[in-house]
DNA sequence: TTCTTTATGTTCGGTGTCGCACACAATTGC
DNA sequence: GCAATTGTGTGCGACACCGAACATAAAGAA
């Protein structure tokens, strides 16, 4: 039997081999990521790739001068540092983290080492690399169509899966920042679920209050992109089904 | 000097070693693609990876039932198949021929098997799929912030891009499906655009008389995205300045 | 020719979001 | 205790876009 065996919290990691994951282990850094910290700021060179165990960063991406928008959202199920697997070691998007926790990093230099020998990393995060890419076009296609209150459910929705819990810390403030739209519009927006009792709240804290409900308000882009990634994701051993032929 | 040197289209195939290239040609199959031609359903197996030569693709998302939305245009600068490169033989996009043309194919296990083989193809086809990540996430901010005769005017400069030209065939009822806003929108935006002696355009077909006043009306979102393009494939050799570390 | 189809132009009321400004409430620091 | 900071709620006019319906114009088919 010999050492316990330790649930390893981010999907990626614990997707490998047990064999391939000691190996990596040694050279991983626990590090501690708290609410507001940058990990990188757009076209800047990528120093970490990181694997959130229960944190979760947003991927921003800018126009014009100072205006952003949330592109992505990633929690345990990924990685942060996409381009590297890509062979790119400059992060296009600024990446923040929304919900403070620990992750686990590596160095680019150790990253892209293990990254070339390993083929079951390569698989997992290429596997991720291309749910990301359907995670980023499902947001431009819902911010063209969807309403504010859909789209606020909708990472509402997202936001518990990643932190598993129907509790996050979030003002008014940042979340039209993510969504890309005034406060008070996230204000109103908020208002209106918690009269329907949907969620509650109170400065800086929202609590979901009933799942299925905010699911019928959000659009149809929280479940399609869900299901695509628990599809991915939902394996018996190495087999992958639907995905892969 | 052997045989005659013939150009290669395509600015993946083009970037190969020769005789990387050579062992591909073997494979490649030329194809005519025709307007409206539907390269891939959403959440179809992927038969064959298309490199055009001077034709281009809209990839697209579907939202709701029926509403779609353009999340990229892919031209001679890049591949219909990208998911192939990561491991996936499903398209998670429509994939729809806007301009027809001439472009080189190859089957999924063929390109499987080369693309393990070739650390040049893998190389090039990597980092297209960072672009597109790129464009993609752009486009999602664009949809956010900017209103219809912008991102028309991006469209326009963006297709003038992909098929070389500055005249292009298509009606305001697709290209109305393609930035996912009314026909009657696109005509007020096209009309606008006419009155300023920008473009020109008749019955399906437009042309552009004024770049330099088309990227004024334009987002910043066409030259951002076109920057980085032309930024990473300006190379000299094997040289890929500031994308690479 | 005439008929049909396709492409483009115009009008209507309704609504979601904008930018801005201001008021109030809760928390923190002194 | 009080002041300062931060978070939340409201009102206002402006405007881009929506859905729907209808009108005109150009091209192709009979």
């Amino acid at each position: 039997m010999g050492e316990k065996q330790v649930a390893i919290p981010n999907r990626i990691l614990g997707a490998l081999p047990r064999t391939e994951y000691q190996k990596l282990r040694a050279i991983l850094e626990p590090v501690t990521l708290t609410f507001g910290e940058i990990l990188y700021e757009a076209h800047a060179q990528i120093q970490h790739v990181y694997f959130p165990d229960d944190c979760f960063v947003s991927m921003l991406t800018t126009v014009d001068t100072g205006r952003a928008a949330e592109v992505g959202l990633i929690g345990s199920e990924g990685m942060i540092g996409v381009p590297m697997a890509l062979g790119v070691a400059v992060s296009p998007f600024r990446a923040v983290v929304q919900g403070g926790g620990t992750a686990m990093r590596l160095k680019t230099g150790d990253f892209r080492r293990r990254f070339s020998q390993s083929a079951a990393l390569k698989r997992e995060v290429f596997l991720f690399t291309h749910l990301l890419m359907i995670q980023i076009a499902q947001t431009a296609a819902c911010n063209r169509y969807h309403v504010v209150t859909q789209r606020m459910a909708r990472w509402m929705l997202m936001t518990r899966d990643r932190v598993n819990s129907n509790e996050f810390r979030i003002t008014q403030k940042f979340l039209a920042l993510m969504l890309g739209v005034r406060r008070v519009g996230v204000s109103a927006a908020m208002s209106s679920l918690r009269e329907r009792e949907l969620i509650g709240y109170r400065r800086g804290t929202i609590t979901i209050l009933d799942y299925e409900g905010l699911l019928a308000v959000a659009c149809g882009c929280y479940k399609t992109v869900r299901d695509i990634y628990s599809g991915a994701q939902a394996r018996d051993g190495n087999t992958r089904p639907a995905l892969h032929k």
